[in-house]
RNA sequence: UGGGGCGUCGCCAAGCGGUAAGGCACUGGAUUUUGAUUCCAGCAUUCCCAGGUUCGAUCCCUGGCGCCCCAGCCA
């Protein structure tokens, strides 16, 4: 696999993975990426996912895709989908090593058998209940279930027929025999197996007891030979056991690291509350553009390549970080005023009318693609007498500073004339202003006055019979608080809701050839930010554009 | 008051005993037919605090303080 990416920053993954090299304890670098396929791979994702196959790209090695699908009430056949799409999407390639840890079923069946044997395994029979009242808490030890000692010979029969079926949902589990006074509550004999009754998206009706994570894990990246597992902090307790497992049954062991999850400014990042953001209807789903999910971002118009940048950019540790929403947005930009061809399009239109240009006249004007790159050639576009401008390039009392149009005031319209107000149209009812009226300066051809005059103002616009209609959605942050998630388990996080995160204009008119815009390009309309047809809601009538991100803007700043 | 982590600029983040990289943000200024882009300049005498070791400490030691995670038959 080959990126353009520069040489990757440095962290202290890479630092231990130099360091493994170096020391001969490992020839070869051997990563995984392990979703569960119980929901859509988000932003944060996105972060494990660059690092895992940045860091097999860099040191080639490999990256398996493992779907780590141990739970079947929760997990289907659609989640895996979508997510081999957003990772390939992302420009990443598993090659042949697309993995499932319910293929480890049988082997994981006969290590959990093999420490039975070894006593190192139990049956229980208490009800979750009792199980956590017998954990104890943070600072008391927990106590021995009653059943921890039983015969090697009755936890051996009551496994098997645990698998074979004879037991209901939640009447027993395979337990760890470890430790019920560690001050580490993963190691108080955690549950390895419980009896679930249900089809898997994979294995079908094949199985009714299922391994938990801790037993699935450590033994599925042995299997697959990893020799680094990345996983976030919160997995830090979880490696003693990860690493009892492996140690109990003799096998390899790969080594475990723990980096810190990505937060990011002004969204949330739990699949618990984005299924809720969708299911609740706050909005339009999982693909809704304003969700930090791969797919919201892909149809909101983010480049695979931004979002790679992003990763690199933010770095690796484990301090817990909330990363400015603006550094994503920036990400967006730098890809995109590299290769978004420049377009115009007036969102909120304004009626001028150029009084003293021929009236039955059209005519076309060259415009280049991008203003820095002649290389991405030119376009022509039709000007004629009656032409839109934006709403807000026009007023009739300008704050100061304004240099925009204005009564007895020129302007340029880009790449066409100089144009001059001379007057207004307002509706009498209202008073509000309906039209403007114009005059050009026909020695001002492609914008340039002949005299040498110097004109401050550059505004966008298309031609009134030439445009074609369009809707423009304008998508700004989902939250207006900072850290919406931050309240943990609180109901509340749903407060900080912007509503105005989407507004829909109609009526939007476009340069003509936007008519042939196509799903997954990105234009650059001038003035006003990044957009993309939208690939659901378009119709071959109405196209619909996403604004992506929007320009810089140092005059809103200022205001 | 158990255990595990983390504390370097507003937000991220390098640094690994020799005198504080970089990015984003921000502030100036230059160029500009996008108030965009680009460019140039500025932006931590200081690394949570207090002691100690050392010629020298953000890096080592001790003690504080602050924040995060763990009591699912979720991952």
């Amino acid at each position: 696999m080959t990126l353009p990416e520069t040489a990757s920053s440095t962290n202290f993954i890479r630092s231990i993975i130099d360091e493994d090299l170096k020391s001969g304890k490992h020839k070869t670098v051997v990563t995984r990426f392990p979703p569960e396929p119980n929901g859509y791979l988000h932003i944060g994702h996105a972060k494990s996912i660059c690092l895992n196959f940045g860091l097999a790209r860099d040191y080639n090695g490999r990256c398996h895709l493992r779907f780590d699908d141990t739970n079947p009430t929760k997990e289907e056949q659609e989640y895996v989908d979508t997510i081999q799409e957003s990772v390939r999407w992302l420009g990443f390639d598993w090659g042949e090593d697309r993995y499932y840890a319910s293929d480890y079923f049988e082997q994981l069946y006969r290590w959990a058998v093999a420490l039975i044997k070894k006593g190192k395994a139990y049956v229980d029979d208490l009800t979750a209940d009792e199980i956590r009242e017998h954990r104890g808490t943070l600072t008391e030890s927990g106590r021995e279930s009653p059943y921890r000692n039983r015969p090697l010979e009755d936890n051996l029969d009551l496994f098997h027929r645990m698998r074979a079926g004879e037991f209901s949902d939640g009447s027993r589990v395979l337990r760890a025999k470890i430790d019920m006074a560690s001050p580490n509550m993963n190691l108080r004999d955690p549950v390895m197996y419980r009896i679930l009754h249900a089809t898997h998206p994979h294995t079908g009706a094949a199985w009714c007891v299922y391994p938990m994570y801790d037993y699935a894990h450590g033994q599925s990246d042995s299997i697959e030979g990893i020799t680094h597992s990345i996983c976030t902090l919160e997995f830090e307790d979880h490696r003693p056991l990860y690493e009892w497992f492996l140690d109990q049954l003799g096998i390899y062991r790969p080594q475990q690291i723990e980096f810190a999850r990505l937060n990011l400014t002004y969204t949330v990042m739990s699949k618990r509350k984005l299924l809720e953001l969708v299911q609740q209807g706050y909005v339009s789903g999982w693909d809704d553009p304003r969700m930090p999910t791969l797919v919201g971002m892909r149809r909101r118009g983010f480049t695979p390549e931004a979002i790679r940048t992003f990763c690199e950019r933010i770095g690796i540790g484990k301090n817990d970080s909330w990363i400015d929403m603006g550094v994503l947005e920036d990400c967006l930009r730098h890809d995109l005023n590299e290769r978004a061809p420049r377009v115009m399009g007036v969102l909120r239109p304004l009626r001028v009318v150029i009084d003293n240009y021929p009236q039955n006249q059209t005519e076309e004007f060259d415009a280049p693609n991008h203003p820095n790159k002649p290389e991405m050639g030119s376009r022509k576009i039709p000007f004629s007498p009656v032409i839109y401008i934006e709403q807000d390039d026009f007023s009739e009392d300008p704050p100061k500073g304004y240099f925009r149009l204005t009564p007895g005031g020129e302007v340029r319209l880009r790449y066409a004339y100089i144009i001059k107000c001379v007057g207004v149209v307002k509706d009498e009812q209202s008073g509000k202003i309906v039209e403007v009226r114009c005059t050009y300066d026909p020695q001002s051809r492609g914008g340039s006055a002949a005299d040498g005059r110097k004109i401050k103002g550059t505004i966008h616009w298309v031609s009134a019979p030439h445009s074609i209609e369009a809707e423009v959605r304008l998508y700004d942050r989902l939250f207006t608080l900072l850290n919406p998630g931050s309240d943990k388990g609180g109901a509340d996080w749903k407060s900080g809701l912007n509503p105005n995160s989407s507004e829909t204009l109609k009526s939007c008119r476009l340069e003509p050839g936007l008519a042939d815009a196509a799903p997954e390009r990105r234009y650059q309309f001038e003035r006003q930010g990044y957009f993309c047809l939208d690939t659901v809601d378009s119709s071959p009538g109405i196209p619909v554009f996403n604004r992506s991100v929007t320009l810089r803007d140092s005059w809103v700043k200022n205001q």
